[in-house]
DNA sequence: CTGTTAGCGCCTTCAT
DNA sequence: ATGAAGGCGCTAACAG
C-alpha cells in the first residue's frame, strides 16, 4: 500500500535521526507556532529537515493537535464569477492567518448543502464559511445548536456572525445616480427573495427613489434569481410590458441577461438604455459598452469572514463594508 | 483546546460502548468499502452510530489507511471561468468516485506553483491533477521524479498522463466553420505559446485553411494571453492593421475581448464581422449576440484525468476527447 | 464474525 | 534545552 501520493514519506524519526537528536527535539525545533530558536541544534536539524525534504504530515498533526488549520468554505458553485471571487479572496485571508481553505460546492439544494458541510466537517476543518445562507435555511442555526464555529459572507441570517457588504447602501448608490442623470422611469430586477442582498438592494432603490420624489411601484420590481437566463427571462418581462428608460439589475450576471433582453427588444443600452449591475465582475468592464456597477470589496468582506470565525462570541457580528458605484458607459443622461 | 470546529467528536469508542461490543467490531461495521453486513450487530451498531451523530474523523483514518481519499487541484484561478468548469468537473468526478477534491490557486506564477504543490502534498492528497502545465513547466517532470501520482488536464506536457480536449481538431472545426460561410479574410487570436491549447488550436485552424487553398501567413496570428484583456487589445491590434471578415479566438474570454475591441473599431459583429470562441463558457451562448464556439466535455475530460491518476502506469496515458461546434449567431455568410 | 493488540506520525506532558 | 513515554482516533493483523 502507497501512502500518500507516495510521496517519500519522511518522517520526524528520519529526521531525528540523521540529526543525531530525539523525535520530540525535531517536533519542537519545527513547530511552526513557536518563535524560531537560533540555537546550533535548532539551526542543524532544520537544515537536515531540509535536506531530506521532510514535510509534515498535516493528518498526523491534526489528530495530534486537535485543530487542522483548514478552513472549510461551502458555496453554491464556482463558475459564478461572484462566489469564484468571493472564494479566492477567502483563500488569501485565510492563508494570511496560516490556514487552508478547502471548498465544497452544494448547489442550491438544502440536501446537498447538509451533506457538503458534513463531508467538510469530517475532514476536520477548525471552522466553516458560508457563503450560500438562504433567509429561510435551517443550517445556521443547526451549526450554532451543534456548537459548530462557523460565519456568513455575503448574506446574512441575522444572527450568525456575518461578514457582508451594504447591500442598502449600494442599491441606494445605484438609484441615485440613475436618478441624478435624469431618469424617472426606473425598473429593478433583482435576486431571489430567499437572498438576503436581494432584499437590501431593493431597499437601498427605494429608499433613492423615494428622496426624489418616486415612488417604488410594485409592477416595477421583478424577483428573479441570480442567473443570467433569470436576467434575460426577468428583462423580456420588463421591456414588453412597459418602457422604462433605466434598469438596476442587482447582480452582474442579470444585467447581462437584461442587456440581451435590451437587445432583443431593440433597445441599445448606453444610448437609449441605462443599465447598472452589482458586483463590478471583471466582466464588467470590459463588455463592448462597458457595465456601471457597483464594486463589492471581496478581499474586506474575506478577511471579516474568517476574522469572525476566529473571535470571541458575543461581539457585534455583523459586519458590513460600503461598496463603492463604477459609472462606466452603459448609464447615460435621459434623452428627453 | 477544543477540537475541529467543536464538533461533538463522537469517538469509535463511545458507538462501542454504547452498543456493547469492541471498537474494532464498530470500525468494520462503518469500514464504507467493505459489503455492507446485514448480521444483527451489524445493524444494531448502525443504528447506534446514527443516535450518537458518529462521524469518521478522517485525519485519523487517513493516517492509518496510508491514503486520505482526497485528490488536490492546481489551477491558476478560479475567476476564469475555464478554470472554474473544470474544477467543477473534477469534483463531480471525484466525488462519483468516492473522492474528495480540493483545490489551491496558484496564479502564472512557477513559485507559487511549487509552493501550492507542496501544501496539497502536506495535506496528503492520494493525487494530483494540474490543469497548470505550461510546455515549459519543470513540475511534472519533478513529480514523476519524485513518484507521485498526477495527471495533466486541459494541457499536456507530451509525458506525463494528459486528459484533454482534440485542440487541433477544435481548431480545424472552428475554421472550417468560418471557410464554409465563405470567408477567406480570416485572422486568429490564440493563447500563450507557452500553452500546449493554444498551439494545437492554431495548428488545427492552419489545416483548415490549407484545405481550402488559404495560406495562413504569420502576421495574420497573434499570440496573447488567455484573458478578456489581451483580447482587446489583440483585437485591437488585428483591427488597426488589417480588415478581416472573420476572427477565430482560441478562448471565449479572448474573444470576449475581440468583441470589444471590434466594437470600438466600428465593426459588428454577427454583421460585417464573424467571429469564433473556444470552450462554449456558460455566457458565449447568452451574450446579446450569441458567440458561436467550440463545445469542450469537461465532464469526459474531468473523468480521464481522474482515472489516469489511478491507471496503471505505462498505458496509452494522453487522452483525448473530441469537442464539438455551436454554430450560434456570431457567424454568418459573408457579404461580398 | 468477534475481540485483542499494535501502531500510523505527531505533539505534549513529565522528568531530567 | 533535551529525551522518554503516552496517546490522539482509527484500522489491520492476528488469534479465537
Amino acid at each position: 500500500m502507497d501512502t500518500m501520493a507516495d510521496r517519500g514519506s519522511v518522517t520526524l524519526r528520519d529526521v531525528a535521526e540523521a540529526a543525531g537528536v530525539s523525535v520530540s527535539t525535531v517536533s519542537r525545533v519545527l513547530d511552526e507556532r513557536a518563535p524560531r530558536s537560533q540555537s546550533a541544534t535548532a539551526v542543524r536539524v532544520r537544515q537536515v529537515a531540509d535536506e531530506l525534504g521532510y514535510r509534515r504530515n498535516a493528518y498526523a498533526s491534526g489528530l495530534r493537535r486537535g485543530q487542522t488549520g483548514t478552513i472549510g468554505v461551502l458555496v453554491p458553485r464556482l463558475t459564478d464569477t461572484v462566489m469564484a471571487l468571493m472564494f479566492e479572496a477567502l483563500e488569501r485571508a485565510a492563508r494570511a492567518r496560516g490556514y487552508f481553505a478547502v471548498v465544497a460546492t452544494c448547489g442550491d439544494d438544502p440536501e446537498s448543502e447538509r451533506s457538503s458541510t458534513e463531508i467538510l466537517l469530517e475532514r476536520g476543518v477548525d471552522g466553516l464559511v458560508l457563503a450560500t445562507a438562504r433567509l429561510d435555511d435551517e443550517l445556521p442555526a443547526a451549526l450554532r445548536a451543534r456548537g459548530i464555529r462557523h460565519s456568513l459572507a455575503l448574506r446574512t441570517d441575522g444572527v450568525s456572525p456575518s461578514s457582508l457588504g451594504d447591500d442598502d447602501m449600494g442599491g441606494y448608490l445605484a438609484v441615485r445616480h440613475l436618478v441624478d442623470l435624469g431618469h424617472r422611469d426606473i425598473a429593478i430586477v433583482t435576486g431571489p427573495r430567499f437572498a438576503s442582498s436581494a432584499n437590501g438592494r431593493v431597499e437601498g432603490a427605494r429608499r433613492a427613489l423615494a428622496e426624489a420624489g418616486l415612488a417604488l411601484d410594485a409592477e416595477r420590481v421583478v424577483y428573479a434569481g441570480y442567473g443570467i437566463d433569470e436576467g434575460v427571462e426577468a428583462g423580456r418581462a420588463v421591456f414588453t410590458s412597459s418602457r422604462p428608460t433605466a434598469v438596476f439589475a442587482a447582480n452582474d450576471n442579470l444585467a447581462i441577461g437584461v442587456m440581451r433582453a435590451a437587445h432583443l427588444a431593440g433597445r441599445v443600452v448606453g444610448d437609449d438604455l441605462s443599465l447598472v449591475g452589482y458586483n463590478d465582475i471583471p466582466l464588467a468592464s470590459r463588455l463592448p459598452v462597458p457595465l456601471t456597477t457597483v464594486h463589492v470589496p471581496f478581499d474586506q468582506i474575506a478577511a471579516g469572514a474568517i476574522d469572525l470565525l476566529f473571535a470571541p462570541p458575543g461581539e457585534a457580528t455583523i459586519r458590513k463594508v460600503l461598496p463603492t458605484l463604477m459609472p462606466r458607459a452603459s448609464t447615460t443622461r435621459v434623452v428627453e
